[in-house]
DNA sequence: CTCAATTTTTGGAGAGGTTGCAAACTTTAA
DNA sequence: TTAAAGTTTGCAACCTCTCCAAAAATTGAG
């Protein structure tokens, strides 16, 4: 979300386009407006920055701002659509005969075990949630987000699983899926906001989630054990 | 949410004070203004309808809209706080040996029952909900409304079970019941939406609850089993 | 290198949401 | 009747965001 691994320019000789130097600079344009930007939400809190002020730190026209970000809170939120679609990957790339709850909390699993962003367990990822917590248009975008995660979530498991139109369990899986991932990373975040050390926090996460799953039905822990096609 | 039932001034030789001229006053100018602007809303869309326009039709100045509104979406989602608190008050005042999540299922079975515009269930509020759905600001507050839900719910739970502040259990119970209620009552809009009668969708309604409730735990069904205080 | 086509950036104008302030007005209670 | 308290209003200003047309940069071809 903030920062790190974006620089696939390496892939050369793959099956894209030539990349020339404008695409390059188009990205970097981009990426220097959202950093920007984020560094400054982050120091002074949403609400206190403008978009010309950002505009103008990042040395472009406020129209040039807009061309790359459609409202000022994606210049929080990028890579929204990354976030949405993640649990629907790990369903649809889980290995046959696993089930479709258990890839999104086998990824989750993962997730916490490299201390990863979507675990919330990155230094600076608790005064992200902050300035999150602290300016409501973000948290109201936050909380979009997670209602659309859960909607292709449902989609997808109904694809993987060729569930009826009107059955109405894969809707109730996939909330509950988004749900324990939510919690579990919050938790994570409020630990190691409290100075825990990642180890702690894993620990603690992996109990959390433990003591999730056993309060959900096999029902849900064996949904759509069918294997990906 | 749209209109009806508020007309409590029978209220008179309770607890509360006189009553003056001018406090019914403001609830009428507060009334008309919601009211009108609502309409105005689901005839054109949230969008299309400016504030001045809304202004000028409950004959206020804008300064006056918000004097009463803190913002534009406030006068679509009148009554957040009521329907933030309903699950938390199901359970605060659950009868003695009830289990919490008993009282709140029992709540939405009694709001279908009662074709009860909580359940989703009244002329209109399919339109309500298409409205929402067009108007990315009011999906966003809805949503942030959902988790303020959730919040609320959680923390009457530990306030009623007296839960350790690190159990993660009724954070998990709260976000599922909370879940349950939306995904019940989205799906009963649904079908009303579609022309289905009452009877038809109350029916639908209870059958989903029931297979949602089949698939929460034990753990879940019988949580906070104390009575009440 | 030069030129024309294409894409990106920019400036300006303007609509709409929202806030702050002080003046005008209304209600209240004495 | 009047002073105090509360409400409404107009005005000015700031900010987000959109539209449009004019520059400026980039590209590919000759």
């Amino acid at each position: 979300m903030t920062s790190t691994a974006d620089e696939q320019q390496a892939a050369h000789g793959s099956g894209g386009k030539p990349e020339g130097r404008r695409e390059r600079k188009k990205r970097e344009t981009r990426r220097r407006i959202s950093d920007i930007a984020t560094g400054l939400f982050l120091q002074r809190g949403f609400d206190a920055v403008t978009v010309a002020e950002i505009a103008e730190a990042a040395d472009v026209s406020v129209n040039t701002v807009y061309n790359y970000f459609p409202a000022k809170e994606d210049l929080f939120f990028d890579r929204e659509e990354e976030m949405i679609d993640r649990p629907s990957v790990a369903v649809r790339e889980r290995e046959p005969g696993r089930s479709a709850a258990d890839a999104v909390l086998g990824q989750l699993r993962q997730d916490i075990s490299e201390h990863s962003l979507y675990a919330g367990m990155r230094e600076g990822f608790d005064e992200f949630m902050r300035c999150v917590r602290e300016a409501p248009p973000l948290m109201s975008r936050l909380m979009l987000m997670q209602h659309k995660t859960a909607q292709r979530l449902y989609e997808t498991l109904v694809e993987e699983t060729g569930a009826a139109s009107d059955d109405p369990v894969p809707e109730l899986v996939a909330a509950e899926l988004v749900n324990i991932c939510n919690l579990v990373s919050r938790g994570a975040t409020r630990a190691t906001a409290e100075g825990a050390s990642h180890e702690q926090v894993a620990r603690q996460a992996l109990a959390r989630l433990d003591t999730f799953e056993k309060l959900a039905t096999d029902e849900l822990l064996k949904y759509a054990t069918k294997p990906a096609r």
